[in-house]
RNA sequence: GCGGCCAUAGUCUAGUCUGGUUAUGAUCCGAGCCUUCCAAGCUCGUAACCCGGGUUCGAAUCCCGGUGGCCGCACCA
């Protein structure tokens, strides 16, 4: 346990040192838990994580869209969260010892009725069941509740509250989106934007915030194409490391690789679009810089399932700091939300199948950006070894904050000259890059180590010569010199991954 | 929210028990000299007692409250 602590703190540390996060925000108040700044390269790396979610969604045929973080108090009476979005508690009257009601009323009494009962009638059972606090058996008092949504208001006197989830905002605009897609589902759309979340005490850091950034990707299917889905076909060879719940329940903690169609001929999936969604999610956390060794499919127990899910996987990401933690949650919704919302709002959610009004189902990928963020780091983080004294990350190419950081030699004028124009050029070529002249060569080629950018570009006398630059790769510390006319091309190629540094180096 | 432990430069840390000079050290960072590819060297420099109150002639040090962190409980739909 205390490595694991000691190795979040490392994390931690890296990352505030050279400008990933920092907080808890706002820090020179002290600082409020759940809350975090991220530094410029944070930023950066976030970003490159949201382009490659976006892209993946993109290329998969969903439409990105942005609702408002802040809905009146009627939203989320339908959706549900107002009222189950909350944690009935009781506080002993003598320890002041803080239980969850109802499930300290189901523990001393087990069969007791309590689903969907409200703080009242739960303070009455209590009394009558004779109900009382766990650790020094003294009487409990009234039942209250915890709502894990932020209140607000819009104007004077209309409650409002930010959203929990991206995912209500969009069932919102389901009637916008049949007029958008022509009536013609499946319908798919993916958002990025906050969402907020009251945690009574968040602890681990960037992993549980009060604040954060949620990726949903919605599609709204009928259940005839849920069995029929074309896209199937072109994914039903690839192999994902599954553990399912049964081998769950069985004890097994090792994911089994398994086919995409031997899952559903195994019967760990249902529905072929569903199963289609959990390899689109995994092949986003691929997208982000996710080694495969890294990443397991989690089937939920039935127990740990929502109300509204008929079948839930999530992605877990092995990390140092805490072991196995959930990144990414696949559900199968059924047609819960719009049909509360349609119950609510009185509009028509359904769409005409032979002839007849049925209100869709909803397959749903949604995850925190900032999860990802922290577990890519804890992933990257290589140990300072014999032949390198500084802790260094071995970001994938494709996702490092800094793609290309370029030096002069020495600061000279001469030299610092063509590394000026040379950086414009990688600028302009779109990369994010960083000039450097302080300090010895090896101390900066460290320093971007530490922050893990795949290349430096080094322009030296024979630049001047012959127009050559040398081009080092942060994994092997190797250089190869090549001519700077070639520079952006060769530089795309690596940072793209469709060659390999060790191929262009000569021996 | 509760209980235990904790909070000193950007980062890591000494000092706190036993109150008393200019708050220790490392590293990082910045400027300069030197330097033709992996933390070199030398010179100089910036930078800290979490916040608020109390006790005291005097508080980084003792007391109270707050905030934050770690661990345990609870929570994480």
């Amino acid at each position: 346990m205390n490595s694991e602590r000691d190795f979040s703190d490392i994390i931690t540390g890296l990352a505030k040192k050279r400008g990933f996060f920092w907080g808890p925000s706002p820090e020179i108040y002290g600082g409020s838990s759940g809350f975090y700044d991220l530094g410029p390269l944070g930023k950066l790396l976030k970003n490159r994580l949201e382009n490659a979610i976006r892209t993946s969604f993109v290329r998969a045929n969903f439409w990105e869209v942005e609702c408002p973080t802040v809905s009146p108090e009627a939203v989320w009476k339908a959706s549900g969260h107002l009222d189950g979005f909350i944690d009935p508690v009781t506080k002993c009257t003598k320890c002041e010892q803080i239980y969850r009601a109802d499930n300290l009323i189901e523990e001393q009494s087990p069969g007791a009725q309590i689903a969907g009962k409200s703080v009242e009638e739960l303070t009455e059972i209590i009394k009558e069941l004779g109900i009382v606090c766990a650790s020094c058996k003294s009487p409990l008092g009234p039942v209250d509740s915890y709502n894990l949504m932020m209140k607000t208001r819009l104007g004077l006197d209309q409650d409002a509250y930010l959203r929990p989830e991206t995912a209500t905002t969009t069932y919102l605009l389901f009637r916008r989106f049949l007029t958008f897609f022509r009536d013609k589902l499946p319908m798919s759309v993916f958002q990025i934007g906050k969402a907020y979340r009251n945690e009574i005490s968040p602890r681990q850091g960037m992993l549980r915030l009060r604040e954060f950034t949620q990726t949903e990707g919605q599609i709204f299917i009928l259940e005839e194409d849920e069995q029929n889905w074309p896209q199937f076909e072109d994914i039903k060879d690839e192999e994902l490391p599954l553990l399912s719940y049964p081998a769950q329940e069985k004890g097994k903690t090792e994911p089994v690789k398994m086919k995409m169609s031997e899952a559903l001929k195994k019967g760990h999936f249902q529905k072929p679009a569903y199963a289609w969604c959990v390899f689109l999610a995994y092949s986003i956390f691929r997208n982000m810089g996710f080694s495969e060794e890294k990443m397991r499919l989690r089937q939920h127990l039935e127990t740990e399932r929502a109300h509204y899910a008929q079948d839930a996987w999530d992605i877990e990401v092995y990390t140092e700091s805490f072991g196995w933690v959930e990144c990414c949650g696949v559900h199968d919704r059924g047609n819960y939300d719009l049909t509360r919302h349609q119950e609510f709002s009185k509009e028509k959610m359904h769409v005409k199948v032979n002839q007849k009004p049925g209100v869709p189902n909803v397959l749903e990928i949604a995850f925190g950006v900032e999860r990802p963020l922290f577990c890519l780091i804890d992933n990257a983080f290589q140990p300072e070894s014999e032949e390198r004294d500084t802790d260094w990350l071995r970001f994938p190419p494709a996702v490092a904050p800094i793609q290309v950081a370029v030096f002069p030699l020495m600061g000279k004028p001469e030299l610092q000259e063509p590394a000026h124009l040379i950086f414009d050029e990688i600028v302009d070529a779109g990369f994010i890059s960083q000039y450097d002249v302080g300090g010895s060569i090896g101390k900066r080629y460290r320093r971007q180590d530490e922050v893990g950018t795949p290349f430096c570009v080094t322009i030296d006398y024979t630049t001047i010569e012959d127009g050559t630059v040398t081009v080092r790769d942060r994994n092997s510390m190797e250089q190869i010199r090549i001519s700077k006319d070639e520079l952006i091309v060769v530089l795309r190629k690596l940072v793209k991954g469709t060659i390999q540094f060790e191929s262009l180096v000569v021996r």
